[in-house]
DNA sequence: GACAAAATCATACCAACGGGTGACACCGCA
DNA sequence: TGCGGTGTCACCCGTTGGTATGATTTTGTC
């Protein structure tokens, strides 16, 4: 999209240099090709030379306008894109978990307390027993300095241990 | 900003051809000054073409890229802009609220629930006993539908009833 | 293999939570 | 004046949650 953008713009002056040798070249024959041929005639010098400097100087400026291209500035025009804060899909990166001493363990048991499950309802999820529930999520609270689960839920989620 | 930014290529078509009547004129002047004064000379009537041609043509191409002006192209950029999901401050609109059928005192006790307080701390939060607070609470999960106050705080949460 | 960290499980105990029921007071509204 | 909604409180009882302690197994690392 960049790239495509600002191509028209930029042109090699090697290239530029050769298209104006070219032209000058062309001009002078033509120039001369004039001459040879109208100078016979008796017009007044004023209105020959006027007429000359009339074509040459719409020749440039047509020269000027299409030889290089079309000129353009481009403006940068930013407009607010309104995204969430908080990204969609929460991404658990391992570096807040273990700066806080939380084990993998401990932090899946925390996700699923955060999802409202009971201790129960987490050893059966999990495949272990309660009492091993209970003493992660024990050590847990330990570890997030919290006395209960809305607690833990709520450390959990200024922590960034989950989402 | 766009006003400001698109109006250097707005030239009215009248100015632009007043400034090539007088700019014709002004040449010719020119031609007529170079003719009398160097034609005396005898050089060759070939270079002195030439050099005329290209002195003219350089004009033109000169005016062409000034008078014209920069061509503006505006490219819209989309910026990201990290907006808050949830708006920082939370108004708690009744509408929700009567739509669950949860009263104001009901609403109250969920937000200290969420805010990680047991019953007996949102009891002397508000100056109620606990059984107060556990009959608040308890209606409030049923009107949820949820069994643990974490599940509440869920529901409430998904309802928009709190932060 | 030794070792430490992590995970698992158990038992016991107490606090907290939640359901159910009943009761009383206050307030707005018909 | 009665009635429904709301708020308050109490009691009982069962469930759940959390702590403490100890133990075993698994896992990863040097």
């Amino acid at each position: 999209m960049t790239p495509a953008a600002s191509s028209p713009a930029r042109r090699t002056p090697l290239r530029h240099a050769l298209l104006y040798g070219a032209l000058g070249g062309v001009l002078i024959v033509a120039l001369q090709l004039i001459e040879y041929r109208y100078l016979v005639l008796t017009h007044s010098f004023e209105i020959y030379g006027g007429l000359i400097a009339l074509v040459f100087v719409s020749l440039g400026i047509w020269l000027g306008l299409t030889l290089t291209g079309r000129r353009e500035r481009i403006v940068v025009q930013e407009v607010e894109v309104r995204v969430p804060a908080a990204p969609i899909v929460f991404s658990a990166d391992p570096a807040r978990r273990e700066a806080l001493g939380v084990t993998k363990r401990e932090l899946e048991i925390l996700g699923l307390m955060a999802d409202g499950l009971s201790n129960k309802e987490i050893a059966d999820r999990i495949f272990v027993s309660e009492n091993t529930v209970k003493t992660h999520s024990s050590r847990l609270f330990d570890k997030l300095g919290a006395r209960r689960r809305t607690q833990a839920i709520l450390v959990g989620k200024a922590s960034g241990l989950i989402p």
